[in-house]
RNA sequence: GUGGGCGUAGUUCAGUCGGUAGAACACAGGAUUGUGACUCCUGAUGUCGUGGGUUCGAUCCCCAUCGUCCACCCCA
């Protein structure tokens, strides 16, 4: 036999025992999404790579050295997505969707990008996104935030001992930024012999980042930073601060970080970020902002714009670090019949039963297998009832029930008429 | 992209100072010839990640490669 193929590394096989965990998250946004009004978007997995170039940054590592990027036959240069923004402002753009005023939007889908894969860090991984088109105001910040908090309440995120924090500050605007740039070089230009080589290396490209740093050597340093706050317009204060109001007065927890900075180009004002402390490095479960230039930048009419985009593969292994979500059964009745049973009788019954019990999982043991094997069959199938043909039954007409989950039921002999009615009323949904 | 740890049964891992392997759980059968979850008994299963080197002989030592994990980096 030759080699078997294995998977393209960084990327995953969702298997059965696990796929119940992606549909129950997705269920549950799906439902919030609509609750609050946001409706769903979806566009190519491909896209021009001169997108995401202009959109993320041309300077920024997702670009520089993270994208699949390749020619079709036409030698057009295209690039798998390595995030959801920019080709949801595409398509927003070319769809001409503000036309129709504000949009309230959400995605869900794979995101690609080539990084050295560890735990919490696919090469292909699922991202969901929430985005407001149209709204300028602090409010369309408050709205996202809220919704968050509410999603990781409904996820069963929300324990004391585990919370997921809500960190948040303020970029300002361009030119705001521009001259807190301008000040923190200068700073560090005056320490260069602290810096570390990664931040000598970010000094001009892209110095917020060395704010980032994890370095311990570089601590007291970046401690001692001018800090963005004080260089931050009249306009960006005042929307920050009502920000915080509004979240103040919605009861949602955060601390502010002054030295949050985000690794995409387009963000300004607010910027956020949900952390766990139980991912081990990758942390970031959630991440998003306000990019107001972004549409207008990508060609668009002017567009203000906030959103966040969120991990679901973290999210998911969050929960189950945490154990927070138990499996579903795959059962409520389990069908066990008797080798000598012609099997087109146990079809019927199984039929019957899922026409009159639409809501109820039915299983048919296939496998034939010794009443043992099948009970055992029936018991891990996690039924509440096991339904049983075997030639006694058959010849009087009637099915035996046993009850597997409640030990005060007796088993007992049915009709097949009344089945379905016993059935019902023993059952709760 | 950089540094380090680890790849042995379906899973988690032990082991062989170089003489081709074990446990637990899981799975299958039985104790109980029509009844699961507890208990007891029995059983099957491994190209010891892949390729090459050293050796009479490599799962073990060496090299490469792939995968995985941790940190850096980056971000969701």
């Amino acid at each position: 036999m030759s080699q078997a193929i294995s998977r393209v590394r960084g990327m995953y096989d969702v298997l059965p025992d696990q796929t119940w965990q992606w549909q129950r998250a997705e269920n549950i946004m799906r439902r919030l999404f609509q609750q609050y009004g946001y409706r769903e978007i979806r566009f190519p997995i491909v896209e021009k790579t001169a997108l995401f170039c202009s959109a993320i940054g041309e300077v920024t590592d997702i670009v520089e050295k993270e994208m699949y990027t390749f020619s079709d036959r036409k030698g057009e240069s295209l690039s798998l997505r390595p995030e959801g923004t920019a080709p949801c402002v595409r398509a927003l753009i070319q769809n001409n969707l503000m036309a129709s005023g504000p949009q309230k939007l959400w995605y869900s889908g794979p995101m690609f990008r080539y990084e050295r894969p560890q735990k919490g860090r696919n090469r292909q991984f699922q991202q969901v996104g929430v985005e407001y088109f149209g709204n300028p105001g602090p409010q369309a910040d408050a709205e996202i935030l809220i919704l968050g908090q509410r999603l990781w309440k409904e996820l069963g995120l929300d324990a004391q001992a585990h919370p997921v924090r809500l960190e948040i500050n303020s970029l300002g605007t361009a030119e705001s930024r521009g001259r807190y740039r301008e000040a923190l070089i200068g700073y560090l230009e005056g320490h260069k012999d602290l810096l570390d080589e990664d931040a000598k290396r970010r000094l001009y490209s892209n110095p917020l980042r060395i704010l980032d740093s994890k370095n311990p050597l570089m601590q007291d340093l970046i401690a001692q930073a001018p800090l963005l706050r004080d260089f931050l317009d009249q306009e960006s204060l005042r929307h920050h601060e009502q920000l915080k109001h509004l979240l103040d007065a919605a009861g949602v927890e955060y601390v502010e970080n002054p030295r949050l900075v985000r690794g995409l180009d387009y963000y300004g004002k607010t910027v956020f970020e949900w952390i766990s402390d139980d991912l081990g490095a990758q942390g970031t479960i959630c991440g998003g902002g306000r990019y107001d230039t972004l549409v207008e930048r990508q060609g668009g009419k002017p567009t203000p714009a906030v959103g966040f985009a969120l991990g679901l593969d973290r999210l998911l292994l969050l929960i189950e670090t945490l154990g927070l979500w138990q499996a579903e059964p795959l059962a409520d009745i389990y069908l066990v019949s008797e080798a000598g049973v012609d099997a087109a009788e146990v079809f019927a019954l199984a039929e019957s039963l899922r026409t009159a019990l639409p809501q109820q999982r039915v299983i048919q043991n296939l496998e034939g297998g010794s009443f043992k094997a099948q009970f055992r069959k029936a018991d891990r199938s996690g039924a509440e009832f096991a339904v049983i043909l075997g030639e006694r039954e058959l010849a009087e007409g009637v099915v035996s029930v046993k009850a597997l989950k409640n030990r005060d039921l007796p088993q007992q002999q049915i009709s097949r008429k009344e089945l379905p009615r016993f059935l019902c009323e023993n059952l709760k949904k």
